[in-house]
This record gives C-alpha cells, structure tokens and sequence, in this order.
DNA sequence: TAAATCACCAAACACTGTTTATTTTTAAGC
DNA sequence: GCTTAAAAATAAACAGTGTTTGGTGATTTA
C-alpha cells in the first residue's frame, strides 16, 4: 500500500511548489500583486488546479505567513538572550522594526494587509503572539523593579503601536518628505527618543 | 460670452457629482470596494465618460482626500484652542484617535492606503501637514519648558506613530483578541498609559 | 448653412478570483 | 491485458475590475 504514501507525498510536493512560487513573487509584488495565475504558470499548472491544494488565494498567503511569522521569530531570537529585561524590550522593537525595513512585503502581510481571517484564527492570531511578546517582557521588567505603576498589557500595546506605526507610515509612504538617507538618521534619532521616554517612565 | 462659462459651471458641476456619489460609496465600501462603474451607475453617465473628468480612480480619491483631510483639520479644531501646550498635544492624539474610529474609511484613505502620489505631491503631502502638527505644538512645549532635552521632530514623530500604529493595529484587525466592549476599556487605558509616560519625559 | 468642436458612450482590452463541465491520467478488479 | 472506477488536471466560462479606442450626435463657431 505505498502508492497512496507516494500520491500524499506527490500532493504535498507541489503544494510546496505552489508556496514558494507564491512566495517568490510575493516577495517582489506585494500581496495584490500576485495572482493565480502567475503562481499555476511557475509552477506549469491551470490555474484551477490551484484550487485542488487551497481553498482560495487567502489560504496560500496564509501558508505564507506561517513562514513569515517563523522568519520574524529567527529575527527576534538574538534579542531574546539579552538578561535586563527593559534592554530587552528595547532590542525587541528595535529588530521588530529593522525586520519591518528589511523584509517589507512578509511585515505587510503580517501586521498591515486587509485581515480577512476569523478573529480567534490565523490573521489575528499571529498579531496576538506578537503582542503576548511584549507583554511577557514588560511584565519581567516589572519583577525588576522597573514600570511598577504601569499596567502591563497596555504599556505594551503603547509599545508595539510605536513601533508598527513607525513603520507603516514609512511604508504607506507617509513620511517621504524624508529622502531615504536623511531618513536613516531620522529614524535612529526617533529610536534614541522613544527609548529615552521610555526610560524615564519609572 | 456667457456660453463657456456656463460650460464650465456645468463641467464643474458634473465634477462635482462624481465626488459626491464617489464619496458616499467609498465612505461605505472603501477603496477597494468602490468601482469606477458603480459611480458611473449613480451619477447616470457612462464610465468612459469619468474619464473625461478625472485623470484615473486615484485621481478622483485624491480630490476626496481634500474633503477628508478638511474633515479631520475640522474634528481637531477643539484642541487647537487649549492654551497649556503639554494638555493640548495630548488633546490632539485622543482627538486623532477618535477621528480614526469615527471616520474609518476617511482615516484609511489619509493615512493607511497605499499611496502611489509623488512624494511632494497630494499623497503625502497631508502626512507632511499632519507630521507639523505635532512638531509645531512640541516645539511650544518645549518653549514652555517641557521636552527640553528633547528633540522636537523626533517626539512629534513618535507621537504620531504611538496613534497611527494604535489605530492601524485596530483597523487592519490585529487586536481582535479584545471583543469591542473589552477594546474600549483596554483603548482608554492605554492612552492613560501613554500620557503617563509623556508626562514623566521631561 | 457648413465646419469645427465638444460631450458622450458602446464596445473592447487586458486583467482579476473563482466555478463548472469535461477530459486525461492513474489505479484497481477481473 | 482489458475494463471500470476513481482521481487529477484543465479549458472555458462567469462576473467583476480599471482603462482605451473609435465613433456618434449635439452644440458652437465662422
């Protein structure tokens, strides 16, 4: 009975394919950018047979983020290890943010695009992970004597919509009245300012 | 002659007509949602013949831009007038955020849509004013003696980030993990939050 | 009245996500 | 090996999108 294991192995072999080649352009072109039909003729396929391995377009980027979300994840990771937990919070949004500029189209996918998902699934979910992130480390602050009148999931909200707002302005094209050089500065400044405010909040 | 200028009044008017029936779809509908025929259909003209009036669909937004960016100049008017620069800035981002979920459609077209204007032009030109705002009322705190060691561009920018990241998180549902009753509650707190730590940046 | 201009629109173009009916391929049973 | 049943793939269509082209009929000018 190994021809049913191969035809499971076939199916999930080009429903891979179909990922990454959904990926690959989405990755260049953004979310509207990539239709059916460019990803079934990468992979030399009909477009309807797309419709055999997902339910709809939503459902491959959904894949998609999964990845996304590991990848933001793998980013994050070197700020994790730091041990005072409010240098933490602060490599934390600072990566959060360097990861926002260097992969624009997976940031997009996850915090900015239209969320059609049911609440308690994937869409918010990820959004909710990120956001338990913060709050986790701003309540360790709080063990070590720091934000001790601050309530923490809101401090934390505070945070992170620093942070997302910073770089959803910058990525809707908001804030082109800075040239991306002087931009660079201006950031670093921005974060220098933030993290000082934020230190300040005994 | 009377002739062409009574044409042009006409034209104008026309103009005139598709906002309006272009506005009233998109408050409900939003960008996406509004199509060139469905305000063909209202204003009883062809859809070729929208063409003769606006350059494109970005091009008829862009005049709705105008109208919403009055609305919110509007809205903020109340907190212009508060003479203590410090509760005034404080004003305004509660006043911004309450324009957000007021005028959602309004706030997304000004703030959240992709923007494909030239730089200098219409698109991010009303970000550039609404970025000033901020700048402009920080500065007078700083006269007042808040803020000193504080660079005023930066913190109005971190400022407008805390609000726009706040609502954008909302909007684009990455915070539906709090149901709408729990939300305002957990929205208020976070504000308390945020004007706490602006508070102690002294 | 004839010529020129203007306002308008039907139809087409090139796309989009998705569904239906049909064909081709593969495996199973005799 | 041949037939039958099931599975996999697709061509074609549907309903929609923004936008352009070519042409018609009304209006103004000369």
């Amino acid at each position: 009975m190994g021809i049913q294991e191969r035809k499971a192995r076939q199916k999930e072999a080009l429903r891979q394919q179909i990922i990454q080649a959904a990926t690959g352009i989405f990755l260049e072109e953004g979310y509207e950018g990539t239709s059916i039909r460019k990803i079934a003729s990468i992979v030399e396929y009909s477009p309807a047979t797309l419709y055999l391995y997902f339910e709809d377009k939503q459902a491959i980027f959904q894949a998609i983020l999964a990845n996304a979300y590991e990848e933001f994840l793998t980013f994050l990771k070197p700020a994790k290890i730091i041990a005072d937990p409010l240098s933490r919070l602060q490599e934390m949004y600072k990566k959060y943010i360097e990861f926002a500029f260097k992969y624009p189209s997976y940031y997009d996918l996850l915090y900015l695009e239209p969320a059609t998902a049911t609440p308690k699934e994937d869409g918010a979910n990820y959004a909710h992970q990120t956001s338990q992130l913060f709050t986790d480390t701003i309540r360790e602050c709080k063990k070590n004597g720091y934000f001790v009148r601050h309530d923490a999931e809101a401090l934390a909200l505070s945070v992170w919509s620093f942070a997302h707002g910073l770089v959803s302005l910058r990525h809707r094209h908001r804030l082109d009245n800075f040239p991306d050089k002087e931009w660079k500065i201006h950031l670093e400044q921005t974060l220098r300012e933030f993290s000082t405010i934020l230190r300040a909040a005994q």
